[in-house]
DNA sequence: TAGGCCATCTGGTCCT
DNA sequence: AGGACCAGATGGCCTA
């Protein structure tokens, strides 16, 4: 399998291409519909208040309308229904998942990977998606600088790029977004450790001539 | 055989 | 009550 030359791969037209990514029926109406994101340390996990309806607590109509209605169930029902319960569950955390694979799927579908069999796993397509964009941005940005003017551009804080705080955007050299630095996967655990994969190259005249594609992952 | 990746199950939490 | 989301646990498959 020999390697596409740097610079003469292109993005694959595919019908997920040409078609936005169609959301789910189960997915959200937008996204981050689900309120605030969890906190730095994740949903608050230890409120044990909730079931007393401490934290939420259930409307006190609705507690008032219980009870009466509901017979008790023998044990072998009860245990029944939990086994129903939990099956369900698992077939909708399966469903969710397959939902998040072909999610993943369209999107390795719109970066261009090569060899054509060569799947990038999941966090290697979300980082190269990632960094891709961040490059496709750069690119447009030096694009439209040489067209309004010849001077080598600096990245200013706050345009386009303004999402990516605290990076510094003038150092071409750094071609990582902070995003893609923060954590303990660092982006140099990356595609150029397999020896199998090829990293995908956008096209040469979208790369800042000092960049090497392997940068992108 | 160890390590990476993945699918699935599971229980907890939050939301409608 | 039930669904969505999440993270931990587990086991299978594959590769170096």
């Amino acid at each position: 399998m020999a390697p596409h030359p740097l610079g003469t791969a292109t993005c694959q037209v595919t019908s997920e291409t040409q078609q936005p990514f169609a959301a789910g029926a189960s997915d959200h109406p937008a996204l981050g519909a689900r309120s605030a994101p969890p906190s730095p340390t994740g949903r608050p996990r230890d409120c044990a208040e909730a079931e007393e309806g401490g934290c939420r607590g259930a409307p006190r109509k609705l507690r008032a309308r219980r009870g009466g209605r509901h017979r008790p169930k023998s044990e072998l029902a009860l245990s029944k229904q939990r086994r129903s319960r939990r099956k369900k569950a698992n077939d909708r955390e399966r469903n969710r998942m397959h939902n998040l694979n072909s999610a993943l799927d369209a999107l390795r579908g719109v970066l261009p990977t090569f060899p054509d069999d060569a799947k990038l796993t999941k966090i290697e397509t979300l980082r190269f998606a990632h960094n891709y964009i961040w490059a496709l941005t750069q690119a447009l940005r030096i694009a439209d600088h040489s067209f309004y003017g010849p001077e080598v551009p600096v990245p200013p804080r706050g345009g386009a790029l303004g999402s990516f705080e605290g990076g510094s955007l003038g150092d071409w050299g750094s071609l990582y977004s902070p995003v893609s630095h923060a954590g303990s996967l660092s982006p140099t655990t990356s595609l150029e450790e397999c020896p199998g994969r090829q990293v995908p190259s956008p096209p040469a005249c979208l790369l800042p001539g000092a960049l090497a594609f392997s940068d992108f992952l």
